[in-house]
DNA sequence: CTATGTGAATTTATTCACAGCA
DNA sequence: TGCTGTGAATAAATTCACATAG
């Protein structure tokens, strides 16, 4: 039941939002203020306000918004509110490190298929899951993951991605250092330590 | 040709537009049009014409940009015409996966020194890199280094900000799943896997 | 008196349309 | 004809101000 269509911007902050709120449900509270969250996610408390205006008015005036109801709702919007299967192709430097990455537990993303292409890594078992050739991308579709991860080497990227696309998957999280091209219903997202160092560089003032 | 601010999401964008360029670049090509790089990045050909006309008019009518006048223009914007010393906190899974990290040579980055309070890694030399106690993050303002990621896990984020604030430290790019406070002229950029599954999520259409 | 929710104002970014140059 | 560069139009996001509810 979407009151509007959610900004894009705020979409994005949504996640943030969870995680502070998260952690104040941690705390054992059971409200908080605009104001409150605000201070600690670093955000303006008019932008939260108008964030939650989107999809629904939860909030009591004097008293602050009701902590677990709001991360239902969140949790609902981002499809949060049951488990999510991820793959990962290329299980390098990188791609261990996502394996053990301890983060994605909170927002119920799990991963459940890995895949490589050295002989080497293939059939090794990572944190409990047992690494696959490559070649077995197509499988996906039928295990119903619809997201990838791909942490391959940039040469590799694009034929990551047209396998991926063919395997069915609806979304992937880039974190080779290129642009892959995909058809439109893919939803692609790109990480790149660099371009981020570069856009804070910037920003910083030449001493 | 007119001074103006370069907007935010326009500097965002220039770090994948030197990607691109640098490709063009290495396969031998002198210029290219506005239509080509939009088709190679998956972005529109105005957004990107608009996006340098920010700084300056470098194109020909008929014939495109020189691509070699445009990386050194968006070097320059960047600072990335020399090369940037980047420290590094914590040298888990994830930071010794931006340890092995191959792709900031072509953004003239260097990890110049990596930090951890783990013993066991402390005094160990990876990648010609030999980790430091991170109590020794003060000499970074010496060392004139001003950049730093952080993978730490969470509950040493804030600690780990504050210290590389006291060092002088002027951006931060945070890996740690949370929100790290910081005095307004430092600059933090976040990176989140989950953040950016969850925005994914969101926009692939319940199956 | 505190804190929400939201229209309206403002600022920022994207898209268009086309004049003008090679 | 092909492509740039940019004002103008449109769209989107942020910020403000305040009516309103507990």
């Amino acid at each position: 039941m979407k009151y509007h269509k959610i900004p894009d911007e705020a979409v994005r902050r949504l996640p943030i939002y969870l995680r502070g709120l998260l952690s104040f449900s941690e705390q054992g509270r059971k409200n908080i203020s605009s104001h409150n969250l605000a201070d600690f996610l670093g955000i303006n408390h008019w932008q939260i306000r108008k964030d939650f205006s989107y999809f629904g008015s939860f909030g009591t005036p004097g008293t602050g918004y009701n902590i677990e109801k709001l991360i239902r709702q969140i949790r609902k919007i981002l499809k949060l509110n049951v488990t999510s299967k991820v793959s990962l192709v290329g299980v390098g430097n990188l791609g261990s490190a996502i394996l053990a990455y301890p983060g994605f537990r909170i927002y119920a993303y799990e991963i459940a298929a890995a895949f490589d292409t050295n002989a080497k890594k293939i059939g090794r078992k990572i944190k409990n899951i047992t690494v696959e050739d490559v070649s077995n991308l197509h499988t996906l579709k039928k295990r119903k993951i619809n997201l990838a991860i791909i942490a391959v080497p940039q040469d590799a990227a694009q034929r990551t991605a047209d396998a991926l696309v063919k395997a069915d998957v609806k979304g992937i999280l880039n974190f080779s250092p290129c642009c892959i091209v995909v058809p439109k219903k893919v939803k692609v997202m790109n990480i790149d330590i660099c371009t981020d160092l570069a856009c804070l560089a910037y920003y910083i003032p030449a001493s």
